[in-house]
DNA sequence: ACAATGAAAATTGTATACAATATCGGCGTT
DNA sequence: AACGCCGATATTGTATACAATTTTCATTGT
C-alpha cells in the first residue's frame, strides 16, 4: 500500500533496515562491502541503539554477515544463489497450488483475485505502477489461502531475498503482460481444480521470471557502486 | 558438540535468546505469557541491551510476538502449525533426494554419513545419547550436499521450530531404531540413485516422526508452568 | 455509584557513556 | 633492515540515562 519512497518511520531500527535492506537487495553495494555502526551512525544521524538492531536484523535475514573479527559485510550476492532461491520457490509454489486445488476454496477470495488481476491485465501500462508489490501480493495470498502459515511464511522468507529481481523487472511491458495471463491462468485452474493446468501455469510463471534474473542481476551489478570503504584510502 | 547445560555464553544477547529460545520450544511458558525486557534484566541479571538483541531474535524466528509500542507475548504454539511445518518439512526434504539422486555424488561424504549410522544403530541405547542433534545433523548435512544452500537454509529455518518435537523423542527406543534404518536406507538408495526407494524412505522417516508429535506436544502441554505474570496476582 | 479525567507508573524507543578486545602502526632493539 | 613489542585507535558488547507513549488507577464530578 505503501506509495512511493516516503519513509513514515514509526521506529527507526525498521527504517534503517528496511533502507539498508533495498539498497543491498539492489546491489548498491559491492560485495563484501564493510559496514560499520558508527559509520551508519553518520550516515543516519541517529544512534547506534537503531542502528545495531537494524544490522541484527539485516545478519537474520542473510543479508549482511558478521565476521569472526566483529565486523558486518554486506554478503555477496551471487547469481547460484539466486537461482537456488527459485528453485526452492518453485517447489513451495506448486506445494501451493497442489493443496488449492486439493482443498475447499474461498471463492469470494478467488473472485477478487481475478477481478484484480483482469483490470491490472486490461488497464496495462498505466495501473502496473507498483507491479512488483502486486505480484508479491499474488503469491502470498495464494500460499495464505493454503491455510499452512509456515508454507507462507517459508516462501515469503524467500521472496524477501529475489525482491530486487521482481523491483527490476517493472519496466518489462511484456513481462507484465505475461504475468496477467499467468496469474489468471492459475486462479482459474485452481478454481477448476484443474491442477495439472495450474502446475504448469505456475511453473511457466516461476520459470519464466527466472530467466530475467540473469540479465537483471548483470545489469545490477553494473551499477554497483565502488565502496568497500567510505574513503577509499 | 555443546554438551550439557554449561553455558559459556561468547556474548549475552545469543545466550539469552538460546535459553529463551529453549523454554519456549520446550513449552514452558503458557501460551500468551507476558514478558518485559525490564523483567528479564532481572531475572538473567544484565541490562537491557542483550535482553532487547534477544527478543529481537525471538520475535525474528516466530518464537515471540511483539505489539507495537507495547510488549511481548510468547507466541503460541498451536498443533497445527507443527503439522504444517512438518508437511513443509516433507515437501522440501523430497526435493533434497530428488536432488541428491540426479546431481554429482560425494561418495566420500556418504561413506562417512554411513559409517556414523552403522555405529549408531548398532551401539544403540548406548551412543544414542545425542539423538535429536544427531538426527537434526544428518538431515542438515543432506540438504547441504544438494548444494543449494537456499534449500538448507529453508529447511533449517523450519527444523528450529519443530526443535523440541526431537527433544521429546530421544527417549523412545524403538523411535531410535526405526530412525538408524531409515537413514541408512536413505543414505543407500542415494547411493544408487534410486529415487523411488529414497522417496519412500525419507517419507516414512519424517511422517513417522510427525506421528509422535501430538503426543509429545500434548505430554509437553502438561507440563506447561503456569505464569501468566511472574506473580500472578 | 458510575463515568470521565488526569496523574503516576510501567514499558518500550532512542541516545550516550563505558568496557573489552582486536587491529594497526610506530618505535626501539638486534 | 627486520622483527617484535607496546600503545593508540577503531569497533563492537554492555550498561545506563532520557524520551515518548501507553496503561493503570485513583480522584472527582454528576
Amino acid at each position: 500500500m505503501r506509495q512511493g519512497g516516503e519513509k513514515l518511520a514509526e521506529n527507526l531500527s525498521v527504517d534503517i533496515y528496511e533502507r539498508l535492506s533495498l539498497r543491498i537487495l539492489k546491489l548498491e553495494y559491492a560485495p563484501g562491502h564493510r559496514l560499520t555502526e558508527e559509520g551508519l551512525c553518520a550516515e543516519f544521524q541517529v544512534s547506534r541503539s537503531p542502528v545495531r538492531e537494524a544490522l541484527n536484523m539485516l545478519v537474520q535475514r542473510g543479508l549482511v554477515k558478521k565476521n569472526p573479527r566483529q565486523n558486518y559485510a554486506v554478503r555477496e550476492l551471487e547469481l547460484k544463489e539466486i537461482r537456488d532461491a527459485y528453485h526452492v520457490r518453485l517447489v513451495l509454489e506448486l506445494e501451493v497450488v497442489s493443496l488449492l486445488c486439493k482443498q475447499e476454496l474461498d471463492h469470494a477470495f478467488l473472485d477478487r483475485l481475478e477481478a484484480r488481476w483482469t483490470e491490472l491485465r486490461d488497464g496495462l501500462p498505466d495501473l502496473f505502477i507498483h507491479a512488483a508489490e502486486e505480484d508479491e501480493h499474488f503469491h502470498h495470498a495464494l500460499a495464505e489461502a493454503t491455510g499452512n502459515s509456515v508454507l507462507a511464511k517459508s516462501l515469503a522468507a524467500i521472496d524477501s531475498q529475489i525482491h530486487f529481481v521482481r523491483l527490476s523487472d517493472i519496466t518489462n511491458l511484456e513481462r507484465l503482460a505475461k504475468t496477467c495471463v499467468d496469474h489468471l491462468e492459475i486462479i482459474n485452474a485452481v478454481r477448476r481444480r484443474d491442477l495439472k493446468n495450474a502446475l504448469i501455469a505456475i511453473s511457466r510463471n516461476i520459470e519464466w521470471a527466472e530467466s530475467n534474473v540473469e540479465a537483471a542481476l548483470k545489469a545490477a551489478k553494473g551499477r554497483q557502486i565502488g565502496k568497500k570503504t567510505r574513503s577509499p584510502d
